[in-house]
DNA sequence: GTCTATAAGGAGATAGAC
DNA sequence: GTCTATCTCCTTATAGAC
């Protein structure tokens, strides 16, 4: 098996099984289990548990990045909040575990990965705030707007994804932004 | 040492440890330290580490769903959602630790905890959603919108207190309530 | 009601065969 | 590059003294 092989699927176990029990909670026997990998293939390609996290930390938050820039570019500035909305929530969707993962790890501030936890949100969070300001150039916006804004997102997604999954993303997407 | 005394230097150790490291992460070791007990005492007064959280969870949601409904009680309809935006940003700063356990914890679908845990952020989500229809008679406002405006302020709340400190309350309220 | 001591199993990480 | 076997420490929970 290739080597560029067995790091994704490792990775992509890792995320599987920290969205349920949290990194903390999530064993590395879990992790190799669930990616059909012995134990010291984890150590053979990832320096610790932590270096394992780090990596999948910057992947996540770099896919939702790239996501929201692709999404921007396509889009009228007033439009470009929906437009980046819309394609944050599809995002999401499609990661669900990733989703939860990160909700549940990003404002930890106390673990070896926490900077480059805080590097990446901070990436998103910018992003979010550089879109809102396009769209409403009057408005005095800092980055506070851009983390309320992806909570928002966020809060919204998750409680669609696991509570009521029934609700079609457009009308999930109004419900955020009916004040915008 | 009167017992009641005894279960909520527990409670709060729980909070103070699970916001570092998560409750999976938290040890009862940790927790009997930083309670200044015996881990025995733990176990008398919790029947399982499960028990001891499920209880943080109903006190914590407990403690947010006052606060709104307090300041809801003494606001006009169309103040209403800063009155109790502000009530809340106050509650989570005030709960710090608290505010990130349930930030990390409240989208975990599958521990022993996870009933009491939708229960109460659903209870939260109601209220949130009910505040916004009565601010807005002819918008159609369904939970998704209040679980919006609960992530829209947990998500500035604490970007606001681990990175941006400096802020004044008044001004992250601005930044949150922009499109409202 | 709180303590100390301990049981039984799971954790992260490493060594060495293949 | 991936495996199995193993080390050591830490985990939840319990038993029984006080």
């Amino acid at each position: 098996m290739a080597r560029g092989n067995t790091k994704r699927l490792i990775t992509e176990a890792a995320v599987q099984v920290a969205a349920q029990h949290g990194i903390s909670g999530a064993s590395m026997d879990q992790i190799a289990e669930a990616a059909g990998v012995a134990k010291g293939s984890l150590y053979y390609n990832f320096a610790s548990k932590d270096a394992l996290f780090e990596e999948v930390i910057r992947d996540g938050f770099g896919r939702l990045a790239e996501a929201i820039d692709a999404a921007r570019e396509g889009a009228e500035p007033t439009a470009a909040p929906r437009a980046v909305a819309a394609a944050t929530l599809e995002t999401l969707r499609g990661n669900l575990d990733l989703a939860k993962l990160m909700a549940s790890e990003v404002f930890r501030t106390d673990r070896p990965w926490a900077g480059a936890m805080e590097l990446a949100r901070s990436s998103v969070v910018v992003r979010f705030s550089d879109v809102l300001r396009a769209a409403r150039p009057g408005a005095e916006i800092t980055e506070t707007a851009g983390a309320a804004f992806f909570g928002a997102l966020a809060g919204a997604c998750l409680d669609w994804l696991l509570f009521r999954p029934d609700q079609p993303v457009d009308q999930v997407l109004d419900q955020v932004l009916f004040g915008i």
